[in-house]
DNA sequence: CTTTTTGCAAATGATTTGCATTAAC
DNA sequence: GTTAATGCAAATCATTTGCAAAAAG
């Protein structure tokens, strides 16, 4: 579904400039769902050892605001990336160690895709959450993590 | 459902000591639902001019993690406060202008109170973040606001 | 060539940390 | 009297901003 030609084809359907960084980019989030931007980074530096911080930084926020990418960032954490966008899928997060999985919308997109019209509110996503412990570090109780 | 003396007892309860700030808190977040730190901050001093704003990082945290108060955090905001706990309701979220409502579990709390045991993590917790535009700002296309 | 991207450097701003002092119990 | 809370100061760290240089179309 995503090949490295398909990545320059996004861009220029996203009517963004093709770019190394932002292949690369594009690349290293593809290979990595929900890295940060030190990770992204760091892959990026694989093939490009001299993309800058903030040339990342740029590149990820021009991605998000095209749609070619979706911004995930649970509270407490480092905002995260993943290259699935548009379909609806949810995430699941472990309060210990913070590894994040997806997770399809598990009713039948009941509450996910339906907008819920509520105080004047014109709502266009929902975004769902689940926490818990993943199993490595399963601690059924404890909870109460961040303050 | 909280007045004054409520706060000492639920403080005593959780175990905490009842001091001057935390009761300021505790009012203050109770009249201010979804404050920040900084208003809380404001709203502390109000009647506790000399409060600093790490011990108001401190008391926030102490409440959190005894239960009394929640954390939440929208993505690209800072964190916010709200006394209502351990009820099972979720957020509106204003891209525009960062409002934030309370929304009671639209489906009779069917993805909400019933965790989902997938990918063998343990969810104890499911946090539904309803985006959109609040009645004032209602510009239903334009969203992309965070990069 | 013109406009968009990137690099570089410095700033911002929320939150955290360590330690001495003070107040609760 | 002990222990837990607060005040104070300084540090951390992700992210942002502004401008000049480089690359894309």
């Amino acid at each position: 579904m995503s090949s490295p030609s398909d990545f320059a084809e996004q861009l220029r359907i996203a009517d963004l400039r093709v770019t190394r960084p932002r292949l690369a980019v594009l690349e290293a989030v593809h290979a990595h769902p929900h890295a940060d931007t030190d990770s992204v980074l760091s892959a990026v530096r694989d093939s490009l050892p001299d993309v800058s911080r903030q040339a990342v930084y740029d590149v990820l926020a021009a991605l998000t605001g095209a749609g070619l990418l979706r911004r995930i960032q649970p509270s407490g954490s480092v905002a995260r990336y993943e290259s699935r966008v548009g379909d609806n899928h949810h995430h699941v997060v472990c309060r210990s160690c913070g590894t994040i999985g997806d997770v399809d919308c598990a009713v039948g997109d009941v509450p996910c895709l339906t907008p819920v019209e509520d105080q004047g509110f014109l709502v266009d996503e929902a975004e769902v959450i689940y926490w818990g412990h993943c199993s490595d570090c399963s601690t059924p109780q404890a909870s109460r993590s961040q303050p």
